[in-house]
DNA sequence: TAACCGTATTACTAATCATAGTACAGTTAA
DNA sequence: TTAACTGTACTATGATTAGTAATACGGTTA
């Protein structure tokens, strides 16, 4: 299911976080949708339980899912209602981000395109919205 | 000249570098002005010359100053011409950004005004391009 | 009950951070 | 030349944090 780097400086945890959130954010998995248990999934990977844990910890504080005890964790259909706490990371996080990119001379233009491109790519926003 | 966070879990030279990196994005540091001295800026905020020189290291790799043996520390001018590894890294990582933000339910119109405003933060570009 | 779920706790290891001390080399002005 | 600045390199040390592992606990479901 993943292709992670256990030798990476990059915490495999991390690794997981980020591959978990592109297939929510890219609508690979859907809302609801189960995803392998800690158990499971360490075993898949050979890695310990509670790095899996840990990664799908840090996912339910960021919103993409949700766990329920005895039963397993789910893609969080609610995302888009991100505590306003994240929302203001994020957003700052941005910011700092285009100042970044615009200082070492990435145009205006340039960001357009991109912006346009991430945006067709994770769905261009859901048709029922 | 700063206010640093010792009691922050965020590391004292990382502070550092975001905050000079603010300062020469932002124009409030002029291309060739001189950084203080890693001994005296160390006296000032009372931490380790070696503190100061982790984060001019820093800067330094990422194009925003260079340092002369003997000289000192000053903003580097040619910033604009960072690395291609840094400009990519710069790029892919305000794709992710932007497909989070996206994906947390923040518009294109949104995005669109945080880059104009952005934009003209940090002087809408020079004027001599 | 058995087999599966997430979760909490504790512990060990490795990495990171900040500091300290020392030394080396280039610059500049007295 | 010397003295007083600069940046840089290296090693070592203590403290903290991060990452992972082992184990146990509690809920769910068939």
């Amino acid at each position: 299911m993943f292709d992670l780097d256990l030798r990476s400086r990059k915490p495999i945890y991390e690794q997981l976080v980020d591959k978990f959130k592109e297939l929510i954010i890219n609508d690979v998995m859907q809302t609801d949708e189960k995803l392998p248990s800690v158990r499971i999934l360490a075993q898949q990977l050979t890695v310990n339980p509670n790095t899996i844990q840990k990664a799908y910890r840090e996912l339910e504080t960021q919103g993409y899912i949700y766990s329920v005890k005895g039963k397993g964790s789910f893609v969080d259909g609610t995302a888009k209602k991100v505590s306003s706490h994240e929302v203001n990371k994020i957003r700052s996080d941005l910011e700092k981000r285009l100042a970044e990119a615009f200082f070492i001379g990435i145009t205006k233009d340039e960001i357009y395109k991109i912006i346009e491109l991430t945006y067709e790519q994770i769905g261009g926003g859901d048709k029922d919205d």
